[in-house]
DNA sequence: ATGACTCCCTACGGGAGA
């Protein structure tokens, strides 16, 4: 059973790429982030059409989470719990039924958090302790569960091509590592890191400055799996293929082969 | 480096992103 993220940069901009993607990768859910569209603006009929079902978490003009999937999506939950004034439409969470057994997972667009000494970045670090503690509950029931999205974290600096660049921004402060480090350390598998080894496996591409064309890119779009998911891991992968395209968003998919049946 | 790109909006310039 595959299992995909991918940060699509606008929705609106995305429906064709998106389908031919859906198309080739065939993941069996997808998890997506910055579909940047209200509720009622997501194209779901394009997507029921190609077979899955949708569930969106959206709001006017940015971030943004959707999923779809393959098997219907049970106990849809939207937001991160932890804070009622939270209006930012960043994080949804559903299960499916496999043969083996239920499966929940959280689609999370974490907060960019730049620039440093704002609220934003307050708002970063209050948003990862949330998921700490959200996460928490969830590995207590000790069920199969994964997190998967757009973390806006760099773990190391083996994650980027020119870590000296980043040490002013949010996604590679120590506290947003640290923080990051503190979700795994609960007993979260990384998945990519626990299936490659290769350098320079990078997720993410700036538009500007020839990024792409010089590889200089980041790694943040990230899985992490409970350790019942763990048990089930079959592999995982990074469609980097996807930054070359027309019009491509910044973010490539990342996805995991979870054992289903 | 207040840069560069790209996407969004009751839009034609500014906010947000990373």
């Amino acid at each position: 059973m595959k299992i995909a993220t991918w940060n699509i940069n606008g929705v609106k901009a995305r429906v064709e790429a998106v389908e031919e993607w859906l198309k080739e990768a065939s993941p069996d859910i997808a998890c997506f982030q910055e579909i940047k569209s209200v509720d009622e603006g997501f194209p779901r009929e394009i997507f029921e059409g190609l077979g899955y079902n949708v569930e969106t978490h959206g709001q006017k003009g940015f971030n943004g989470v959707a999923i779809l999937s393959k098997l219907p999506l049970e106990d849809v939950q939207r937001g991160l719990p932890g804070d009622d004034s939270d209006e930012q439409a960043r994080y949804i969470e559903a299960t499916v039924s496999t043969p083996k057994g239920a499966i929940r997972f959280g689609c999370l667009y974490l907060p960019n958090g730049n620039p440093l000494g704002t609220e934003k970045f307050s708002y970063k670090l209050g948003w990862m302790n949330r998921l700490i503690a959200h996460a928490e509950k969830r590995l207590a029931e000790e069920t199969p569960f994964l997190l998967l999205g757009d973390f806006n974290v760099i773990p190391d600096p083996v994650d980027a091509a020119k870590p000296e660049s980043w040490v002013d921004d949010a996604l590679f402060q120590p506290e947003s590592r640290q923080a990051f480090r503190a979700l795994v350390n609960l007993g979260m598998t990384e998945t990519v890191r626990a299936c490659t080894e290769a350098p320079e496996t990078y997720t993410f591409w700036d538009y500007q400055a020839g990024a792409w064309q010089k590889n200089n890119g980041i790694r943040i779009d990230h899985i992490l799996l409970s350790p019942q998911a763990t048990d089930r891991l079959n592999g995982c992968g990074i469609d980097k293929y996807v930054r070359g395209w027309e019009k491509p968003s910044d973010h490539v998919p990342v996805w995991v082969d979870l054992a289903a049946a």
